[in-house]
RNA sequence: GGAGGGAUAGCGAAGUGGUCAAACGCGGCAGACUGUAAAUCUGUUCCUUCGGGUUCUAUGGUUCAAAUCCAUAUCCCUCCA
């Protein structure tokens, strides 16, 4: 079981320290959670997740439930025991495919109808539905199933769909019986911030166990971003929660922890190291321009993955380019490390409350003197 | 010794008179990626002072026009002796 405690507000903004308990296991936020979709963040053993320090992973229910099936999971023993993992799990509701898988979607009022991607299925996914396979999946945290909507959107369509998803989330929350389990409820309305404000007074009313930031992460800008959040940390009460869906850009990391966000997840660590890519604190590099031939040295000096203690960025380019995939898995550790770092760093500021000038700090070092 | 086939950009490979600086793939160079239909996708890849210039093994020829047709040379491959 999953539970929250919230430590300190940082003195000069709404940046937060708490701590999450689960199973005798402490894990400080504000946390960053890899992405593991598919019952696996790519690449990554159960241990190497741990060695990087990370805390709780992320999985799917859209994709579980096609594949192997929420059922197979349950036989399985659930989650934990399927794939080796005995940190926190949190489960997407699936409500992000409804957004990412747009074209072949038709929403309706019970809940949306899909072709799957993989044999072109028609399914029906509605928020009962989604409930029942993370109950199935044995995740410690639930989302409720929601519409995550584009940007930009008009404000009539987010009214609308604002409502919906609050229908869906009270339909979710009554037959929600999980054991062990905690459900977040997710705020959505767009850009618009009585609509944010409406919505996150709404599920707050329903006491959910910890709530959730959507809509975020879709096309918007960054202040845009940063508003979207504003406008829902606000509303939201100071002891839950706040979870800060899908966003995983370093700086806008520390912009929304400032903005009273606790944990974030997002593909991005993992994808960027399946192309090439390494996070530093100097910026972002791509291991495959050709500088990097013959370049001896590891990726970040001060960095303590496995990766930099032991592969210089020659090496690990060589394999990038030469396609094995042993360098999207040094990779991939890194940039975990990196963010889950980041956290460790933000963590301290606020400890010190001194996160304004860390973010100054930041930003010099990761976009050079002349950001902005 | 005889008979046939071939040589195209860094590599492989289309193209067989004009619309060809030459499809496509690989390789190279760079870019994107945010609750993962993503180990994916996009751009670019002869030279250039952006006007143009020089290319399809080499040389010569036919033609208004040649990577494409003809002759010779060089190299490679297959089959028969």
């Amino acid at each position: 079981m999953v539970e929250f405690k919230l430590l300190k507000t940082e003195k000069n903004t709404k940046a937060r320290l708490g701590k999450i308990t689960y199973n005798g296991q402490e894990y400080e936020t504000p946390m960053f959670m890899p992405v593991g979709t598919q019952a696996t963040v790519k690449t990554l053993s159960p241990e190497e997740i741990k060695e990087v320090k990370a805390g709780i992973i992320l999985a799917n229910t859209y994709h579980l439930w096609l594949r192997p099936g929420d059922e197979v999971v349950k036989l399985a023993g659930g989650l934990h025991k399927f794939m080796n993992y005995d940190g926190p799990i949190l489960t997407d509701s699936g409500g992000f495919q409804v957004f990412s898988l747009a074209k072949r979607k038709d929403i309706t009022e019970e809940g949306v109808h899909f072709k799957n991607h993989i044999n072109g299925d028609k399914l029906l996914l509605t928020p009962e539905k989604s409930i029942k396979i993370q109950e199935n999946l044995g995740s410690d945290i639930v989302m409720s199933f929601d519409e995550c909507i584009g940007y930009p959107a008009s404000y009539d369509y987010v009214k609308q769909s604002v409502e919906r998803t609050l229908r869906w989330a009270k339909r979710g929350k009554d037959v929600f019986t999980g054991q062990n389990q905690i459900l977040f409820g997710i705020v959505q309305g767009g850009e618009y911030e009585d609509l944010r404000k409406f919505c996150a007074e709404e599920l707050v009313k329903m006491n959910f166990d910890g709530y959730s930031i959507g809509g975020t992460s879709v096309g918007e800008d960054k202040k845009t971003q940063y508003k979207m959040v504003e406008y829902s940390t606000k509303y939201l009460p100071e002891d839950k929660i706040r979870y800060l869906m899908g966003v995983g850009d370093p700086i806008d990391i520390v912009e929304n922890v400032i903005r009273g966000v606790d944990i974030f997840d997002c593909v991005s660590p993992t994808r960027l190291a399946r192309h090439g890519h390494a996070l530093t604190k100097y910026g972002k590099i791509n291991l495959k321009n050709a500088k990097y031939k013959t370049d001896f040295t590891p990726i970040s000096a001060e960095c303590d993955c496995y990766a930099c203690k032991n592969y210089t960025k020659a090496y690990i380019k060589h394999l990038i380019n030469a396609e094995e995939t042993f360098g999207a898995r040094l990779l991939s550790i890194h940039n975990i490390r990196y963010l889950v770092h980041l956290m460790e760093e933000l963590r301290e500021a606020i400890k010190n409350d001194r996160i304004l000038e860390y973010k100054d700090q930041f930003i010099k070092d990761y976009y050079g003197e002349d950001y902005k």
